[in-house]
DNA sequence: GTATTATATGCATGTATGTGATTATAAGCA
DNA sequence: TGCTTATAATCACATACATGCATATAATAC
């Protein structure tokens, strides 16, 4: 019970909601996150990695980045709960221009080539 | 997103938690919350307040018992969380703690004669 | 080597919220 | 009219936690 209860604790944050949502798309290291929410860098940073110690993400070192995605081996109603919130924030507005600001990074930042390479 | 937030919120506290759970099979008062969970008649009276107002939970008067139910339409969301919730306490001790002393406040209170006619 | 970039963390602070104790309200009963 | 029972609301307090700022760590480039 504990468990299901820290997570729903972290999800009542709209840092951290919004960071699972965008994340869930596509795998994004630190400060794309940061430049998609329009965050600093500390939030950023934390909401990652309340992400990860949660069991939301898994996260990977690749030179200075530390990358971010959707966990391979996640409990079901982890699950299902990516799905609720997908589905809710698919027409919320602030999600959209986050989605929006990602795009964006991604196509300038230093990450862009290796991306493309995929 | 706000209201899924506060939603997120209110399920992150085990109080609420184990009364969601409760509630979600009979329709309770607050005294037989209270004695189930082991909990002060505030805590009771509060939490499902606070259920009720989230959307969860209906509410109607008879007599002195403030009757609590699962609300009849609930947003899909919601029903979601409810079946999350009741799947991972199926076999948390403190639940089923928590349904035994029902029953039994059940089978003892004043209520348990309009109960039986049900 | 130094400089730059990306990330993580320690610290202090403000906000939100859960709690018990108490009080208030209100219905039913003698 | 009291008296009891059930519930809700107010209050003061403590805890949890999200945040920004500053700093630490580490990898890469020059």
């Amino acid at each position: 019970m504990k468990t299901m209860l820290k997570t729903f604790s972290l999800l009542s944050d709209e840092t951290k909601t919004r960071i699972l949502n965008i994340v869930s798309t596509d795998e994004c290291c630190v400060c794309e996150v940061m430049k998609a929410l329009e965050i600093t860098q500390s939030a950023a940073s934390r909401g990652l990695t309340a992400l990860h110690e949660a069991g939301f993400l898994d996260m990977r070192k690749d030179g200075l980045w530390s990358l971010y995605s959707i966990s391979a081996n996640i409990p079901p109603y982890q699950s299902e709960l990516i799905k609720i919130i997908k589905r809710e924030l698919q027409d919320d507005p602030a999600a959209m221009r986050d989605r929006e600001r990602l795009a964006e990074a991604r196509s300038t930042s230093p990450r862009a080539a290796s991306i493309a390479v995929r």
